[in-house]
DNA sequence: GCTTGCCTTGACGTCCGCGTGAAGCTTTAG
DNA sequence: CTAAAGCTTCACGCGGACGTCAAGGCAAGC
């Protein structure tokens, strides 16, 4: 399938494509007339990318993923890097609750009362998952 | 005092006060020779902006707290406005936890064999303190 | 006079994940 | 045959909070 096929199917759009590609997250095969040629190994990688993506992943955390699906596995997570990639991600995920509650104390004292002083500026969140 | 000894004051760099006159949250007198002139009022003003800043807010957010101040308040969150903006920031951090810890229950079921379907891209976190 | 250091105003660079044209191919439908 | 749709690469835009030159003015010590 074309580029346009694949974006529809996984629903994103051919410049997100082209933007991975660009990225080495994702390659492509060319037609003789220069359109990109992709398969269902690429629709998989695709929605491995997007699945993490939507998480909180950044593009490159996603790498080992996909050279995981790549390298002929099952599943993006079947790889120790894919795994340890998840292991830090949870962690990430603790040290910013951790971080979010302490901003959260000093925000609902200082709320009712109590003073927001220069306190500690802390690496805070690590974690960033916008939309 | 000039630029440079407020940056120092409040431990930050010139070229963020800059900024901040840029968008209008700090204003210097001049001298006659086009220096920036600034007072102890000034440095509440950067503290304010920089304690809020280190908490993860962004700087349109301290308008108010600034404003605050000018207006002769002891506090920044002296004002309604202000108040106002602790209660939005505190849930945006509870929603932003609350999503936080869904993530981390799917990827925790991902590491322990789960599968990691596409779910829901939801908004996720609207609060993000980096550094 | 000269150097040093602080100040001034631009204005572009950074990081990220694309969006959004622009200009010009190819392919397909009518 | 032509128009529309889909494809190609190139390249700037955005939002946030500044960093980092660049090119020059001003004040003080030797």
């Amino acid at each position: 399938m074309r580029i346009g096929e694949l974006a529809e199917r996984v629903g994103t759009s051919t410049r997100a494509l082209r933007h991975y590609e660009s990225l080495g997250l994702l390659a492509a095969r060319r037609t003789s007339n220069g359109y990109r040629e992709y398969d269902e190994d690429d629709v998989r990688v695709v929605r491995e990318i997007r699945t993490l993506v939507g998480i909180g992943f950044a593009l490159e955390e996603t790498r080992p993923f996909v050279e995981c699906l790549r390298a002929g596995y099952e599943t993006g997570d079947s790889c120790p890097a894919s795994v340890a990639v998840y292991r830090r991600k949870i962690a990430e995920i603790d040290d910013c609750v951790a971080s979010l509650a302490a901003v959260r104390e000093r925000l609902s004292s200082a709320v009712s009362g109590g003073s927001l002083d220069g306190g500690v500026p802390e690496p805070l969140c690590a974690f960033t998952p916008l939309r």
